[in-house]
DNA sequence: CTGAAAGCGCTTACAG
DNA sequence: CTGAAAGCGCTTACAG
């Protein structure tokens, strides 16, 4: 049962008395090929079952058929949906996909060098200057590659991200029009373009529903839940507010134990509400009320136009922006 | 900054006047080389900067480098962090890890043949048919893999698995030691090792404290939320019982949802307890009593392992166990 | 539109 | 202990 050996494209000449290189143009779409001598290569194919040798392939010139994620880490659910959506774009075009975490840049530079990796898919954290020493290398190699989130917003850089700026306005009339007239907004570092986006949307949505900007307070987090717990611990000992919108759900997370610890209730003493829906946002008690990210869809996204860039077709929509869709509940 | 081309192995041989073949044999440690011009070779390597070519290597019949990982589904955090803890000790050593799910079968199997892939991690759900089909080739092919969890305990196949019977024996001692006499136990499907493991540490716990084993009833379920909650609907109809422990958080998050909807409160009217450590099981309310999976450890281990198969290095331990450990939270 | 041939960068018998 | 040479399975100018 099954060949001991793997047919080459030598076996699949022989098959249909023509040469390796005719083989070879009709596998990979290249030069002119007669329809008839197409045929006849397409079924030798099939018949014998032909798998290209990928290694031989790379070491001549061709392509990997491999493509690379990069990723700040893989266990929050929150990349490790967005690396499923990855995998079955990936799976359905015949690519494999390679996880590089963000910290091996040189081994990542390597393969793309020895030409193991077709394209790569980016998702990067906070802007670094790493970040862009290393895409400036990647320029320079000519490899083709998308930004996932937090896009450059280069023309020259494929990217998909959420809208970012709808989520945080649709939060602001989700607030409002449940009654909230004032709001502790804890924000991301400062210069990430994310939380500014979302910064942005809030502050437009507040003004559209007729609130004063004023009665927006912001503080700044950095994404942990700790940093939730800590922000709303100096806040609340002098102040007070109607709701609290983090720009995540683990920084809201850590403002819901701070709110809970001190015997307040919740959303009747103070809302709380967050941005992501993480795997955890729906069994928190009260559940919380956020705003989703499609990582799945990002992934697939990304993908799907990553292959499109390789495979030379013009991309219609370098920058693919996914709405993010306010998820009600509880906590507000 | 940085010159265009890598260099191969030809330019290795000319910068210390040796052949490639030489160099090549230092560079794998393969035949017998005189130790000043192990140290020469060693030089011009790092002089100039060497990495191999790994589709040349492939393509001659050496070793790829990369390692495969397979996996039911990426998005759980369960399995996602089993990928961290792969991919971390597979960078340690220069590895590179590809992703596959478990229904990309061929594509896999493919991809062995043409010595892409140097050895296989895998992690099981339900032992199929088409699973045992997939190892009897795989074997045929003399290609090393090591399995995670529910291992088939063949002395032929390494495995990292966690102790199942410990952790369910522990969870009896728990339950019997915060004074609960009557559980209701939710099992897996029924030739599901990992569940089976667990019966049976837990009716050696619940022996072991002098308890009746007629006071454990056992129902099934099949790992879903869904049915964590279906099951406790129809038992608690016509049944009671002081404590609930299911074989793993998901089904232990169904039951506190429906006894939550049901009015009564957790633990004082019943008790519930989980196994796993589930990404979300920390921030219930009541924060949920479970069983902690090493999921990192074992992701790391089973690497590690793999490497030293492929390195030729006598595997010591061909069956791991680490050890699982009790969490005890609000809910017991 | 098709084929003969060179070449990609390694590894590994085979000699010596 | 070391080297010359063949060969892995493709792709791609170059001819025709």
């Amino acid at each position: 049962m099954g060949r001991s050996k793997q047919p080459t494209i030598e076996d699949v000449a022989a098959e249909c008395g023509l040469s390796r290189a005719t083989v070879s143009r009709v596998i990979n779409r290249s030069g002119v090929v007669k329809a008839a001598t197409v045929d006849k290569v397409e079924q030798a194919l099939a018949k014998l079952g032909y798998v290209a040798n990928a290694s031989a392939r790379i070491l001549s010139g061709g392509s990997s058929m491999t493509l690379a994620v990069v990723l700040p880490e893989i266990w929050r659910p929150y990349y490790a949906t967005l690396l499923q959506g990855v995998e079955e774009a990936a799976s359905q075009r015949d690519y494999n996909v390679l996880i590089k975490t963000i910290n091996r840049r040189d081994s990542l530079l390597n393969l793309v060098r020895l030409g193991q990796i077709d394209g790569l898919l980016f998702r990067n954290t906070l802007p670094s200057t790493l970040d862009t020493a290393l895409y400036r290398e990647l320029d320079r190699m000519d490899v083709p590659y998308v930004q996932i989130g937090n896009a450059m917003k280069r023309d020259s850089i494929a990217s998909v991200t959420i809208d970012n700026i709808g989520g945080g306005r649709t939060m602001a009339h989700h607030l409002v029009d449940r009654g909230y007239r004032s709001v502790l907004f804890i924000t991301g570092p400062a210069d990430n373009v994310d939380s500014s986006d979302r910064i942005w949307g809030f502050k437009l949505g507040w003004a559209e529903r007729g609130m004063d900007e004023a009665a927006i307070i912001f503080r700044e987090g950095d994404y942990s839940k700790e940093s939730g717990y800590g922000v709303a611990a100096t806040f609340f000992e002098q102040n007070d507010v109607d709701a609290v919108f983090a720009v995540n759900d683990r920084m809201a997370l850590g403002v819901l134990l701070y709110v809970k610890a001190c015997g307040r209730t919740v959303p009747q003493d103070v809302a709380i509400a967050g941005f992501d829906d993480d795997f955890f946002s729906e069994y928190l008690t009260p559940s919380l009320t956020t705003v989703r990210q499609p990582m799945y869809d990002m992934g697939f996204r990304a993908t799907n136009n990553l292959i499109l860039l390789l495979e030379g077709s013009p991309l219609k929509n370098q920058h693919v922006i996914l709405s993010a869709e306010l998820v009600a509940r509880e906590s507000t």
